[in-house]
RNA sequence: GGUGGGGUUCCCGAGUGGUCAAAGGGAUCAGACUGUAAAUCUGACGGCUCAGCCUUCGGAGGUUCAAAUCCUCCCCCCACCA
């Protein structure tokens, strides 16, 4: 089965340019292939999950990858799915994200030996005239034809309209694909759907500059069943840097998936074989709860190492309760099957100073606000008066109830919000 | 630049002098039910040192015992016209 046939089957692709042409293409190994990447953030979210595991599934079928990032573009705005005008950057900011990029792409890319680049489109974009890049790229453009285009489209419509900054934005990217075809010889970009106007604009840019085929493939949005983008949760985005969205709660996000959700997120954010893959559409009940499990544990290894999956793993079964696995589920997954030791280990902690718990102690409520369980000190009371708050297990009946020494248990106390939310609280020294 | 319409608590959106921390919906949080899911029901939902106090309705002043509501100036947004 051919790379582009793999990553149907897995849900990867909503459209793709001339399609024989492209698996004809792809049928010869080490050919290049990019995505791009907006440095607009620090760190990537599991919104972006998608393209790059589009990008690991091209590199372990043997083609070569690169990630671009967008240092020049970033600069710009990518009006794409934006209602609203976007934030300009500026350069520090851009530099300091596209660092935090490049650790969390080799997490999932093998970056060593050329077999996958990270590149810079400020490289080259920076450094352009105003009038030779009107003569030799602005000329292949009909401001007809891009006015029609759906990312354009709904801008137009909006009230809130789109400046002429942006307006180029399909230009430079464009050209960023007949820059990759003639230096990397990258006939291949891939995207989100939002980005389909923009790829044919550079396939059709190095047609007409180079007289040579590209190709574009893009991505569906993913949805959750509960029409939510995906990775967007109420708390903002899930993220893959582990300061900002810790490996436990990475873990969560993915058990929390809706049952509707379970096989098609497998196919998509694990490597797990299509056919196991598959055979979770018949489950239900607890069987499709442990395979819930399963895609946590296999989407944890995949950003953080098998060894926080482990963790993740663990501390869930600490408490939530030990799941059996059966064998045959998923039975490529490495997940631990039966029901080993746990270990709290992966639980976020809070050291404090023992001093203030001496005397009189401190108002439970506090601690929850201190943890960051509750928002406020309001919030954690209230959060107490509706019977949400637990120590150590056991549901607690009073806002300002005082915890001392004695209260922590092997120098821990572990404070619990609601049904999920855990947090650790340890003596110093 | 002209004319008209707007800016309300996370979002949408009521509210035209006191009864307004401000209707209703959404989102969120908690509880019940479950499978750490969904749906449903219940409660909470500006802040706090929480039976009380403090701060909000684009901004700054003013009128009034009392203003989100009235007046003045300013800022911003939108539509149409230029």
């Amino acid at each position: 089965m051919s790379v582009i046939e793999s990553l149907r089957d897995r849900g990867f692709v909503d459209n793709t340019t001339h399609e024989e042409e492209l698996a004809a293409y792809l049928s010869t190994p080490g050919r290049r292939c990019y995505i791009g990447f907006d440095p607009t953030g620090s760190s990537l979210h599991v919104g972006h999950l998608v393209t790059v595991m589009a990008l690991c599934h091209m590199q372990r079928a043997g083609h070569c990858p690169i990630a671009l990032v967008g240092g020049g573009t970033g600069m710009i705005g990518d009006p794409s799915g934006k209602t609203e005008m976007r934030q300009m950057l500026t350069p520090e900011i851009i530099d300091e994200n596209k660092a935090g990029l490049r650790s969390q792409l080799s997490r999932f890319l093998d970056f060593s030996d050329e077999k996958a680049f990270l590149l810079d489109n400020a490289d080259w974009l920076t450094g352009l005239e105003y009038i030779p890049f009107l003569r030799e790229v602005g000329r292949h453009f009909s401001v007809n034809r891009m006015v029609k285009a759906e990312s354009y489209r709904a801008r137009l419509d909006s009230d809130e309209g789109l400046s002429f900054i942006e307006f180029n934005y399909m230009l430079l990217q464009a050209y960023d694909f007949y820059e990759l075809s003639r230096s990397h010889n990258c006939y291949l970009q891939m995207g989100g759907s939002d980005q389909w106007g923009n790829i044919v604009a550079g396939v059709d840019l190095v047609r007409r500059k180079g007289g040579e085929t590209a190709f574009g493939v893009t991505f569906p949005l993913i949805m959750t069943a509960s029409g939510i983008k995906m990775g967007k949760t109420h708390k903002g985005a899930v993220w893959l840097d582990p300061e900002r969205t810790s490996p436990y709660d990475y873990y969560q996000f993915w058990v929390n998936t809706d049952d509707a959700d379970v096989e098609r997120f497998l196919a998509l954010f694990t490597f797990l074989p299509m056919a196991e893959v598959k055979a979770v559409a018949g489950l239900s009940g607890a069987e499709l709860n442990a395979a819930k499990a399963v895609l946590a544990f296999e989407a944890t290894a995949l950003c953080h190492g098998h060894e926080a999956a482990l963790e993740a793993y663990k501390s869930a079964a600490a408490m939530f309760g030990v799941k059996k696995i059966a064998e045959s589920l998923l039975p490529s997954s490495t997940i631990p099957r039966g029901g080993d030791a746990s270990a709290l280990d992966s639980v976020p902690c809070l050291e404090v100073e023992t001093e203030l718990f001496q005397g009189e102690g401190v108002p439970v409520f506090k601690l929850f606000a201190l943890a960051g369980l509750a928002a406020s000190g309001g919030a954690a009371r209230k959060l107490i008066r509706q019977g949400g708050a637990y120590i150590n297990g056991e549901r607690l009946d009073k806002e300002d109830r005082l915890v001392v020494e004695a209260d922590f248990e092997g120098g821990e106390i572990l404070l619990r919000a609601g049904k999920k939310r855990y947090h650790r609280i340890a003596l110093k020294g």
